[in-house]
RNA sequence: GGGCCUUUAGCUCAGUUGGUUAGAGCAUCUGGUUUACACCCAGAGGGUCGGGGGUUCGAGUCCCUCAGGGCCCACCA
């Protein structure tokens, strides 16, 4: 226990006890006592890992104090709480921010230089040419992204504490990590044994700038303006020619078709030849239902590729004589054209204006250019005024994607398996979703998808895909001799370790073997945090006590990323969801409903806003929000933050104020009035732990905050006088119920107002109150009427003296309370009560309709 | 085009299975106050519950419909 500060207050709180608490290890998983237990004592939580290399905005303060309440609560009911921390240091974000901190790009091709040292550090978020980025090594470059994630770690770790989240913060694992890369590298190879992951040459959704690959999920539309180009294609015949309308006329050399549909205008053309102007390559008109009779001219032309339809068509068009139609490739990996015009383009003048007008120019260039030479040719008949219209973008891309056909790594993820879609579902009914209409969010996206899981990304900082090829007699791959490590001999990396039954030498060899450059998609290992954080495969005795988790708590915009694709790998390794419950998060809003982001410069750093108000002031705001609620938040005036900041400080003094009052030995309830509160306490109690069962902190924290200022405003204020007065027969029952009701209140807002709950704690029980049992109903049996027809006339005498212009200290020679008959008992209970804080020296009770004060009489102000 | 959420006081939000006169905090106004708390206290004013229709003895709550705000998916010639 420790000395109640004459002037309590909320600065250093957090200091002060977070270093308590991770001194005393308070908030440590009890493994061995969770063992003993068995699984049902404990409550785990597969926390989000934050971006390392990303910025910290006030939304992570907001949905991580959501799982932190969850966290406190179940631990003062009595769980081991197993609450890890994870770090998410794959991907993208962090190789950008790599490039930009150090001026560095990666080249695979170069050789690793162990003294190196890079240019400079600390350079800002603004993207830099590459040219002006020093080429180094693979091995060089990853030891970088190392080195900036385990510093950027520590600021999330700070503002984690700062914030007060109860992470055991020994139980921490991050994704670039040896025992990270060994799960998720096992995972994938058990994947590749069961036959669920599997390698494809196919169209492909490609990023030109990242030159990579990216999957369903990871696309966004944005407008961007277009034209309808008119193109005329002549009949082979010669007998006049069909129109099409096409917004990306530099494919028109990929043209494989022309498509209608079988029912449009157009349906008498299907099975006619036509040429591609200027090209001179000759196709055929097919009918497909996905062909707008409406749109554009009623026909289009099908180029591999210019967008998904583009991809149906290619792969389910059939010519007259029943051939499939050719892909025929113009745009590299680059975004650039090739530097041949593909061999389907029949005019030999055709194709040396291509090789030198389009090729190695980008989209745009090559466009322009060939827009002009079929203007000029006449073979262009119309280009439309500027449009908009929605265009695939990689979510974290600057340009739009382009289709290109590569070799890719897949996991079947239900798109074309009904078994396995029907039991995503079913896994994702059987999770409790909190909110519930969460729950369609998946159930629209597992119904939706329209491919497999693309999971292999060209880049370099991520976990490797563990696999060889083996090499033909002409050192060509052979796909089809995947070579894969032994389990036991992971993490591996492909580009440095020899597979099994070969020497390195024979690396890049005729026979020999040459590794798989890729490396897994962030989300594939992402998708595996409850296996990470909970040892699967590594410590199955920890897995045994944790998984399924309790809990997974994320925002809803990765729903279709994380939610989903770890459910995925559940199901797929284990059968089953990874979770009992999801809670999803809002996100925060700026006061005129936008959404936070950076581009719009009205994100605010939480460090600022947590050393302005206080920790438990912004826990507050966080906690007033419902799960699946957007809050609003305006960093110029924080309204809910500064109500949380009131409230703690009323808390502190509220402590401090009752604990001034003795409690005699074996004192007792006795007085009606202080039974009645603590029988309205016991309500409290059981709403705010049903509301805390069912993941509604909302609403424990409302019930609890509510009572609580009546118990200081009305409650507080009626017993104070006899609390005090030892000669007052009533005292050890007003000290007593005061003593009870702070002890339970504390206790009721600890999971939210963590820091002043355990100051004021501290002033007079033993032990953190984050580790003190939750508080049970005390079962003492009172009439609730008492208190509140009380705190009625309470009221009511208040407003006379307010009306009088008079002080609430005014005293009063004589006053009368009329009421009903029923109330008048109750009143009667706590006249005394009544008498001391109204300072009346006579108070009698009428007979009345409704209760008021019908007569007061104020003593005489001594002049 | 499909789906989900949302609309209650100037602002932010409660309002449980339908049940008296729709609540809270902030803001506003009027007062008080310096031995728990000025980071305080008391009191007051303020709402056609987005519009329309229906079910019901009774609708903020249930049903239909329209509209505003937001999000997700689809379309992308």
């Amino acid at each position: 226990m420790s000395a109640i500060p004459d002037k309590p207050a909320l600065e250093g709180l957090e200091a002060k006890w977070g270093e308590t608490w991770s001194a005393q290890g308070t908030y440590l998983f009890d493994r061995a006592r969770a063992a003993g237990l068995g699984r049902d004592s404990v409550y785990s939580i597969d926390t989000p890992p934050p971006t390392a290399s990303g910025s910290l905005h006030i939304g992570h303060v907001f949905s991580y104090t959501h799982t932190d309440i969850k966290a406190r609560f179940e631990r003062m009911r009595g769980k081991k709480v197993f609450y890890p921390m994870g770090w998410d240091d794959n991907g993208l974000p962090t190789e950008r921010r790599v490039q930009n901190y150090y001026g560095v790009r990666c080249d695979p091709s170069l050789p690793y230089d162990p003294d190196f040292t890079p240019p400079f550090e600390g350079g800002d978020n603004k993207s830099s040419r590459a040219a002006d980025q020093l080429p180094i090594s693979r091995r060089n470059f990853i030891e970088l992204c190392e080195k900036l994630t385990v510093e950027d770690e520590k600021h999330f770790e700070a503002l984690f504490r700062q914030l007060g989240l109860s992470v055991d913060w020994t139980q921490s694992y991050r994704t670039i990590s040896d025992d990270t890369i060994r799960q998720s590298q096992l995972a994938f190879l058990r994947g590749l044994e069961r036959g669920e992951a599997y390698q494809s040459l196919a169209p492909t959704l490609w990023d030109i700038d990242f030159r990579s690959a990216i999957a369903q999920a990871e696309l966004e539309d944005r407008e961007q303006s277009a034209s309808y180009h008119t193109i005329e294609f002549p009949f082979s015949d010669g007998s006049g020619s069909i129109a099409i309308d096409t917004t990306r006329p530099e494919l028109l050399p990929a043209c494989i078709a022309i498509v209608t549909h079988p029912e449009g205008p157009h349906k008498h053309l299907i099975g006619r030849k036509v040429r591609t102007p200027f090209f001179g390559a000759e196709i055929e008109i097919h009918g497909h239902h996905l062909a707008q009779p409406d749109k554009g001219t009623g026909a289009a032309m099908v180029c591999t590729f210019g967008d998904v339809t583009d991809i149906v068509w290619w792969r389910e068009l059939r010519t007259r004589a029943g051939e499939s139609l050719p892909n025929m490739t113009t745009i590299g990996l680059d975004g650039r054209f090739l530097a041949e015009a593909p061999e389907s383009v029949a005019d030999a003048g055709a194709t040396a204006w291509y090789a030198e007008e389009m090729a190695g120019k980008t989209v745009f260039s090559a466009r322009k250019a060939l827009v002009e030479k079929l203007q000029e040719t006449g073979d262009m008949t119309a280009v439309s005024k500027p449009f908009q219209h929605a265009v695939k973008f990689f979510e974290k891309g600057d340009r739009p994607l382009e289709i290109v056909s590569t070799r890719q790594w897949y996991i079947r993820n239900g798109a074309r398996d009904a078994e396995l879609r029907d039991e995503l579902l079913a896994n994702g009914k059987e999770l409790l979703w909190h909110p519930d209409f969460m729950r369609v969010r998946y159930e629209n996206w597992v119904g939706g998808l329209t491919g497999d899981w693309l999971i292999s990304r060209q880049r370099f900082f991520g976990v490797p895909i563990p696999i060889w090829y083996g090499l033909d007699e002409n050192g060509e791959r052979d796909y089809d001799r995947v070579i894969t490590p032994a389990h036991d001999a992971l993490p591996i990396d492909p580009t440095t370790d020899v597979p099994p039954g070969y020497t390195a030498e024979q690396r890049g060899v005729a026979g020999g073997f040459d590794a798989e450059k890729d490396i897994f998609d962030t989300w594939a290992t992402s998708s595996l945090t409850p296996q990470l954080a909970g040892g699967w495969q590594r410590d199955e005795e920890l897995w045994k006590l944790v998984a399924p988790f309790d809990l997974r708590p994320q925002g809803q915009d990765i729903i279709r990323t994380w939610l989903f694709s770890t459910m995925l790998r559940s199901t797929l390794e284990d059968r089953r969801s990874p979770w009992r419950n999801a809670a999803i998060s809002g996100f925060i809003v700026d006061p005129d409903r936008k959404k936070m982001s950076k581009s719009k410069g009205n994100v605010v750093t939480p460090a600022d806003i947590l050393d302005t108000h206080g920790s438990d002031a912004v826990r507050y705001w966080s906690a007033s929000s419902r799960l699946g609620m957007d809050a609003a938040f305006d960093p110029q005036n924080p309204t809910q933050v500064k109500i949380g900041r009131r409230l703690a400080i009323k808390i502190l003094n509220a402590a401090k104020f009752v604990l001034s009052f003795p409690v005699p030995e074996g004192a007792q309830v006795t007085h009606a009035l202080d039974a009645s509160m603590l029988t309205a306490l016991d309500q409290v109690v059981r709403d705010a732990t049903r509301a805390f069962e069912n993941y509604d902190q909302a609403r424990a924290l409302e019930v609890t905050e509510a009572f609580f200022w009546t118990f200081c405003d009305d409650y507080l204020e009626l017993v104070k006088e006899r609390a005090y007065d030892q000669t007052d027969v009533g005292q050890a029952s007003a000290a007593l119920a005061l003593r009870l009701a702070l002890s339970t209140l504390l206790r009721l807002l600890a999971p939210v107002i963590s820091f002043a709950a355990e100051e004021a704690w501290s002033w007079f029980e033993e032990g953190s109150i984050h580790t003190a049992s939750w508080p049970e109903p005390l079962g003492i049996e009172g009439d609730p009427k008492v208190l509140t027809t009380a705190s009625e006339a309470l009221i009511g005498i208040r407003r006379a003296k307010t009306e009088a212009k008079a002080s609430q200290k005014t005293p009063v020679s004589r006053a009368t309370v009329s009421a009903p008959a029923a109330k008048i008992d109750a009143l009667r209970a706590a006249a005394d009560d009544l008498r001391a804080v109204g300072r009346i020296a006579e108070l009698t009770f009428a007979d009345a309709d409704e209760l008021a004060v019908t007569a007061i009489e104020l003593a005489p102000v001594e002049q």
